[in-house]
DNA sequence: ATCATTTCTTAACTTAAGTGAACAAGTCGT
DNA sequence: ACGACTTGTTCACTTAAGTTAAGAAATGAT
């Protein structure tokens, strides 16, 4: 598994053999069932996640409703913000595929880039990476429909409408599960 | 003005007099009228504004219609999407208030990071930063209603409802301009 | 295999947003 | 001061999402 972790650094850096130990040497492997909650709301962690294999969600209880804002697949990290505010999260974090993913907290990271001051730039390019990517799908988000968001979605992450319920995908594109089952019987009509 | 800039980047790291000079000698200081477009959609520009005093606004034009999804006031940051991905920009920026605001390009980065090693560490924890706050906006977004999403702003961002055109609000908050207007008086109603 | 739970769909009704149009108020340039 | 353009509001109408509830289908546990 960890080549699947080095492949995705190579990316960014080229590792050598002395830093690919230190990196085992950490032991950040894990196997989770699907079901487990990694994150609770109000609980202060420091763990971040990459997902090498299968996929995690992250959700709000809003007046005892669950509200899924994201999901990580295959090559993505999350750092919840509890990690960086140092405050209780409020939301979870939970695994809905058997996964195998890694989990780091920044003790980890300031002593590896301290180690490897390379990884300090991988860590920014990969941060500001991410957030270029975040700010177009917020703008994707705000400027469309939930009909138009969904076939949007359909496009980019098709792998999503397969390996997720429904109601969890509801939310994701901000609406409710009944009007996401209308809004797919709607697509459907038009179709024909 | 270069003030305004150190104590800035005072948050995060200490500067000394020869990283300031070195800051003062890429003379990134630009002071632009309302209504200047800084970027325009099809354009490869390289540019990362940093506002120091001001607003600027990032819109898309889809359909004829500009779309708002984005204003950067006071020690915010816009580095346009095209900037990292090198093809040309989805979207235009303009200054919607006379405005001070340091412009800056990733060759200029690299050096001072290069010189400096201490700006990327502060390159790091920016980016960090904004998209931690970023996926909480986003959360927010998506987990609120329109209505919700408008209170939201006034108690965060109370400024923007001042400043900004109503019409340029309503796209922020993923309406239409009517739509807006009429959330108002029924948010008036509701008080009465 | 059965029962309980979760997930998804459908339907009727309510509420709110989108649309198109008209108008008033404000801003800008000359 | 004038007209042109921008901005904001209102209204009538359409469309779509929220709500509540019922039932079918799928999933999981024992």
């Amino acid at each position: 598994m960890q080549e699947v972790l080095f492949d995705f650094i190579s990316k960014y850096i080229s590792l050598t053999d002395e830093e690919k130990n230190a990196l085992d040497a950490l032991d950040i492997f894990r196997s989770v069932k699907k079901g487990t909650i990694l994150l609770e709301e109000g609980q202060k962690s420091k763990d971040s996640y990459f997902v090498l294999k299968g996929c995690i969600r992250k959700y709000y209880v809003i007046d005892g409703e669950e509200k899924t804002t994201a999901f990580y697949t295959e090559m993505e990290v999350l750092t919840p913000h509890c990690v960086t505010s140092k405050t209780p999260s409020e939301y979870y974090v939970s695994c809905i595929e058997d996964s195998i993913i890694t989990v780091t907290n920044p003790e980890m990271e300031v002593e590896t880039n301290s180690k490897f001051p390379k990884f300090e730039i991988m860590c920014r390019v990969l941060s500001e990476e991410l957030l270029a990517k975040q700010q177009i799908d917020f703008d994707e988000f705000k400027t469309s429909s939930p009909e138009q968001r969904y076939l949007n979605l359909i496009q980019k992450r098709p792998d999503l409408i397969q390996r997720v319920p429904q109601h969890q995908l509801a939310s994701y594109l901000g609406i409710k599960p009944q009007s996401l089952s209308r809004l797919r019987a709607r697509i459907v009509e038009k179709k024909i």
